[in-house]
DNA sequence: TCAACATATGAACAATTCATCATATATTAA
DNA sequence: TTAATATATGATGAATTGTTCATATGTTGA
């Protein structure tokens, strides 16, 4: 008798993009980082506004900026001596549709 | 002068909303998982085949087999002394493609 | 029944992550 | 120029992560 099925030429990604949707994961993989893009996501803001509405210290908002900008989910512009944040891309949006989606279907909330 | 936007009503995720995202961010946040949920997107597998294919042993894929069903990234079936993986659903493929997509986007690769 | 095979899991340890604290840099207003 | 404000960042330490090793559980074939 037959194998469960017949051999098949396995694709595989390159090590540079796995680690590259690894890191990008990975900056999306904290609740407090999942929290700013989210107000993100509505408007931008500046640090402070961030840090003030999610009651996380200025200095924990900041670094989590500097990880969202690393994987390029956030862009800043500074005005004065405020920077503001936006979300990077529309792809953004998607991947965070799409994660929403996925959880609610997993785990029937209320 | 007036300030640079008006207020806004912000809108918040609940707190099991974030974690839940948080984690199923995490559980994607990986190499080795990046590597098994691509496997498994073209073709579903057994323990002892992702291991020869991915070069990783097979007690470190079981460990993160772990997890991604936890997750609910895959979903596993037994037969005899075997344990079929597959990925669990469509938002696995779609969150997959979109973060493809956003890397090759950042990136310019080749 | 017993040996071989497939998978799962607990312990341990190195590496990474994340918040906090202190402080640096830059901008504005007085 | 100086004080106040906005942001960034390095060091530290507690918590988490991911691999390896050893071993347990479960299944099959002889």
């Amino acid at each position: 008798m037959m194998g469960r099925k017949e051999i098949q030429e396995t694709e595989m990604l390159s090590a540079e993009v796995e680690q590259d949707m690894a890191n990008l994961f990975q900056a999306l993989s904290n609740p407090t980082r999942i929290k700013i893009l989210y107000l993100l996501k509505q408007q931008s803001l500046t640090v402070t506004e961030i840090s003030d509405r999610l009651d996380v210290s200025q200095s924990a908002v900041s670094h989590q900026l500097r990880e969202l900008k690393l994987a390029r989910l956030v862009r800043n512009q500074k005005q004065g001596r405020e920077m503001i944040y936006r979300l990077d891309d529309d792809h953004v949006h998607q991947i965070f549709h799409m994660a929403i989606e996925h959880v609610k279907e997993i785990y029937n909330y209320e």
